[in-house]
DNA sequence: CTGAAAGCGCTAACAA
DNA sequence: TTGTTAGCGCTTTCAG
């Protein structure tokens, strides 16, 4: 048998019950914890021992108060549903491992309202950071973040004003892209897939590249189809069916995202549709999904780990510029043609 | 122009600027932000006015300090890649919805050291709950929660012995479960595939349920197929493919989650095998993926969302029960044959 | 290298 | 209904 371990579990311990524990002043037991080097290695060894004896958990909330510094990077996102933002943070994550900083989750569900409450929950208790998804936010939302004098990046999309620093790409640009490679493999009539959520503004900004693209080759949208909630593969699915029962001459169908793509590939391919002959198809995201799918589906990458590294690194002031405020980076998707979209055979 | 809204986001401002600036105590405004019935209705709006226009932001640091209450319940799970969890922690988000408690999210990658890092981590910043996935955790882990005195909810599994209390389903009769339902339906030469990790204790849990039935049967696994990382669907398909060119006698795959079994199942569409007459299927899970299969993969329901508003409300007090600690629900997963496990055409 | 004093910004408890 | 007085448990600063 060893020393006692732990006592009752009524009153979490305090530096000072194991600096009484040790004979080492509460000061020097502080020192000892933080991993200061003006310890000696005799008194540090003691130190280490009866706290890690006594189970000791320092309090970050009395720590934080006294030295006004906080270990927390706050990360706030539309949903978690999504796929796409799990891969964001993974990438956080990943960047700040190591750094000491800790990622702190906070979901939205696209609701601005619900947005400004997380945000404001959030920042009560002071992060050395934030990271939010997009660029849009109610004027609340941004003053709290202006006054907070915290380093703010926003992330996913850096089509608008940053409030400080901004880590995605141009989903207007790709929209655009994705168009023109339509155009280009000679596709004519063209139908959009997609989300019935305003607040989506990404999926608003991608269409709104697309058919600006299309319009510039004198082209319209042919028809379009929208959902809302449940299984995105099963929508996907049922809206090309729908889509395509209302308009048949359809040549390209373009989804919002690869989810949707899926389901309607999966569905084209059920059909026996000629794909990408008779009808092409794309979506966008370049989820890891697709790779187990039949056939490939055309998509673009949204850079999503890259994202979250990129503003992680930023936030933990291990950015590309050194500095910590006013970044821009604007990460470059990649158009991936899969076998969705006839190849050009010039 | 109305008054000068916010100025230098230099300093955070503090209760008493805002106790300046309208000349209410300290202890007053702190009393309407906290809203506290007594006070004035006058002051109050007075309060609630400059406030607002100040843009304070209450620092919880302090506040939590002072109170020795924390509104932040932490929530650690093994990893967001997969599906399962983000579901859990919609659960958890919604029923802590109006409770005033807020999720703080962090993963493990599956590894023991990580989580007992972020245990710690999370812990010092004392909050009200613990929920956390699985039951199997370092001494060390334990330890700290044990100390903690603060109440712990261990999710996802029951088959172990909880710190405190515990939300989940049994993963050994699930298995014990599926591998009666295929026996019933007369496959006989039973092939599975897995994961390579170890630390996944529940699939492992699944797996010992599933053999066992198996023996009580008289019979064994006639092969059994794992992976690493990768696209699960993409690996599913591989998988599929490697075991029955090793095994064509097989007449069932048991695939230890959804996404390999979609993989597995899309895969044996292609080849033209006949599911489930020649070949039967089955999953666990019950992603929502499954509904946009060409055919509906055999799976059984993790109950992954109930999981969540059960512990979170065990953290808040809110358990059947009443009690905080010690509780111990299972939940009942419903098995769906699909239609990849052929019905007894008694 | 170690210790003592002061106080971070807020709230509990009490007094008025 | 409002104000005053003490801390919460730690770290900063400065002295030894």
């Amino acid at each position: 048998m060893s020393s006692t371990p732990t006592q009752s579990p009524r009153r979490p311990l305090t530096l000072r019950d194991v600096s009484d524990a040790c004979g080492v002043s509460e000061m020097t037991v502080s020192r000892v914890l933080r991993n200061r080097s003006d310890v000696s290695p005799a008194t540090r060894e003691k130190v280490l021992a009866t706290a890690k004896a006594l189970g000791y958990v320092p309090n970050k909330i009395a720590g934080a108060l006294a030295s006004q510094r906080v270990n927390l990077v706050t990360v706030i996102i539309p949903s978690l549903a999504n796929m796409v933002f799990p891969e964001v943070l993974g990438g956080i994550s990943d960047a700040l491992d190591g750094t000491g900083l800790q990622p702190v989750f906070g979901v939205t569900d696209y609701l601005a309202e619900r947005e400004e409450n997380v945000l404001y929950e959030m920042l009560s208790w002071r992060p050395t950071g934030v990271i939010m998804a997009g660029l849009e936010h109610s004027d609340a939302s941004r003053a709290m973040l202006e006054n907070s004098g915290i380093p703010v990046v926003e992330i996913m999309d850096v089509d608008g004003e940053a409030i400080d620093s901004m880590v995605g790409i141009s989903h207007r640009r790709a929209g655009r892209e994705m168009a023109r490679a339509i155009l280009d493999a000679g596709y004519r009539k063209i139908g959009f897939l997609g989300t019935k959520m305003p607040d989506d503004h990404r999926a608003r900004k991608r269409f709104e590249g697309f058919t600006e693209a299309l319009h510039a080759a004198g082209l319209e949208i042919t028809d379009t189809e929208h959902y809302g909630g449940g299984s995105a593969l099963l929508k996907g699915r049922q809206m090309t069916e729908t889509i395509l029962k209302r308009s048949p001459d359809l040549d390209f169908l373009y989804y919002s995202n690869d989810m949707i793509g899926a389901g309607g590939l999966l569905w084209c391919l059920d059909q026996g549709i000629d794909v990408p002959g008779t009808l092409g198809l794309a979506g966008f995201n370049g989820l890891e999904i697709l790779d187990g799918m039949p056939i490939r589906l055309a998509t673009m990458d949204a850079c999503r780990r890259e994202i979250g590294e990129r503003a992680a690194r930023i936030v933990a002031g291990m950015g590309d510029e050194g500095e910590i405020g006013g970044a821009r980076v604007e990460l470059t998707p990649r158009l991936d043609l899969g076998d969705t979209i006839r190849r050009n055979t010039g």
